[in-house]
RNA sequence: GCGUCGGUAGCAAAGCUUGGUUACGCGAUGGACUGCAAAUCCAUUUUACGGGGGUUCAAAUCUCUCCCGGCGCUCCA
């Protein structure tokens, strides 16, 4: 099956294509570590871990590249305020990075260069680009100039050269910067006294925010390379800025073959920020939500959409999720109850329209819709629709009176279906012994267990006892507790739902 | 202002490139199951596609126009 993606700057699906056959190389903007991790940051780096999941089980090898700028304004001036180094600050900011992203079951990139360990490269770029003029000396500075490429700006965002120089003429003069034309941006800051700095042949300072990523891919990748992804705030200027530093320094074009933007998170119809008093940190969203919740709401829509952010998402991501966990907690018992004894190997479905072989056909053909979704641009949203059908069947199929070997070989395979596309493509499943065992790290479940395994036999014993008014007496207590039962063939189950 | 993306049922959100069948989920209601629940399944809510023109046998989908909203044009995922 052909893989479609949205590339930015050409504004459509296109059919995705290798540099190399079978290699990706791709590239996404990392965080700037000044505070810890949003639920912008959440969004973007899920999206780019299922584009990075899919890749893979189409069989591609890639190599997965992500940055941290991990020196910049916002960070020094933190690190001043509270009088540390500012890689304290970069560094606590990249651990909270790091605990969120793998509690979200985000795969981990190749490699994570930073600014800080690129100078070398950054200065050899920036030199290049002074000798082909494309770049000035400024009084504080070395700035791209972006009137020598013309014809490279607005790629990516549609942009106009003329209308963006009359809109922003009045700024040029107010920012004390050396800049000769208020369109271009700074490839290397000299340092005030104080900051933090590293020799260049200009004078000791610090890179402009847009060049480690240019440098970075260079060195990683090449002067081309496959898919560049960022938020789509970091079209303009960022990454225009990008294509003008390494087109222009290598001749090389196009920098990029396939650019991903995911859409941004907003609450309440605005855009997210802490001005506005509606941010969320990752920290504060796990505080009432497990991460594969938040996972779930995210993948929920697709990611070129915004996301308008709220408690109900999560409420909605919650139910969705148990759904998904309590049809795997299901598959995986019932194949479960006999891995002790020789696993059964189910034999290749034969498509029919009655009992089994039916529903082993239409998980067959789900699975494949759900491929062809993802196919079609990452649509999470639409195999998520699948994965939903499928649990569908694969619950009417349990719960049918199947015979004990049938029953355990269903169990089985619909284990397996489960793990390739709610699992593997979408990250979605906790380990099967989470899964099976329900979640053992919840410290509320140990401190509850005793009090309810008490309760929880008082009301079997009313229940033989056909006391129903006691029975019920009892689920209201553990209601209270924030405990709910539920009446299994194989006895109560209980779970905290409060 | 310029650029760009969008407006789909009570909520939420796919489908639009390649025009013709159901999205899916939540909520609500009814039913099956249950001592009653929960979970699960079945059904209803469903004449859904911002307004108005056009093309067509046929439009959520193509086209024109108008209205409304997000985002970008300064740092941002």
């Amino acid at each position: 099956m052909v893989l479609r993606v949205h590339d930015t700057r050409r504004r459509k699906k296109v059919d995705f294509t290798t540099i190399e056959p079978g290699k990706v190389r791709m590239y996404v903007c990392g965080i700037t570590p000044y505070s810890p991790s949003h639920l912008g940051h959440a969004r973007c780096y899920v999206s780019f871990d299922i584009i990075h999941r899919w890749l893979e089980a189409k069989g591609y090898d890639v190599t997965y590249v992500q940055n941290f700028t991990d020196v910049d304004d916002k960070i020094i001036n933190i690190a001043n305020e509270e009088g540390i180094d500012f890689t304290e600050v970069a560094e606590r900011n990249i651990e909270d990075y790091f605990s969120a992203m793998d509690a979200m079951n985000v795969l981990r990139a190749d490699h994570y260069p930073r600014v800080t360990e690129t100078i070398d490269g950054i200065i050899s770029m920036v030199e290049i680009l002074l000798e082909k003029e494309h770049a000035y000396v400024g009084d504080d500075g070395v700035y791209f100039h972006v009137e020598s490429a013309p014809e490279k700006y607005g790629l990516l965002t549609g942009q106009n050269i003329e209308a963006v120089r009359a809109g922003a003429g009045g700024r040029v003069g107010g920012t004390g910067s050396g800049k000769r034309d208020h369109k271009d941006f700074a490839l290397w800051k000299l340092a005030k006294p104080g900051e933090p700095q590293w020799e260049s042949p200009w004078g000791a300072g610090r890179p402009g925010w847009h060049i480690e990523c240019s440098a970075m891919s260079l060195q990683f990748f090449g002067e081309q390379f496959d898919i560049h992804g960022g938020g789509e705030d970091l079209q303009f200027p960022h990454h225009e800025a990008e294509i003008f530093q390494s087109e222009c320094c290598t001749g090389t074009s196009p920098l990029v073959h396939h650019w991903m933007h995911n859409g941004f998170v907003n609450v309440d119809g605005e855009k997210m920020s802490k001005s506005l008093g509606n941010f969320w940190t990752i920290t504060d969203a796990l505080q009432n939500f497990e991460p594969l919740v938040l996972r779930h709401a995210l993948l929920n829509a697709h990611y070129r959409n915004p996301i308008d952010f709220s408690e109900q998402l999560l409420e909605d991501g919650k139910r969705s999720q148990a759904r998904l966990e309590d049809a795997y907690h299901d598959a995986l018992t019932v194949w479960d109850g006999v891995k002790h004894n020789q696993i059964v190997k189910l034999p290749r479905p034969e498509l029919g329209t009655e009992g089994l072989a039916h529903t082993l056909g239409m998980l067959e053909k789900l699975g494949e819709e759900c491929a062809m979704a993802m196919d079609d641009d990452f649509n999470t949203r639409e195999a998520l629709a699948k994965i939903n059908a499928a649990i569908r069947e694969i619950s009417k199929m349990l719960n049918s009176g199947l015979q004990d070997d049938d029953r355990v070989a269903f169990g089985y395979y619909a284990v397996e279906w489960l793990e390739e596309f709610a699992g593997k493509a979408l990250g979605l499943l906790p380990t099967r012994e989470k899964a099976l065992m329900g979640p053992p790290d919840d410290p509320r479940r140990t401190e509850l267990a005793p009090k309810v395994g008490e309760l929880l036999i008082k009301r079997a014993a009313a229940r033989e006892a056909k006391d129903w008014p006691a029975a019920d007496a009892i689920r209201d207590e553990l209601a209270a507790l924030g405990v709910t039962v539920q009446d299994t063939a194989d006895g109560p189950v209980w779970k905290i739902t409060d």
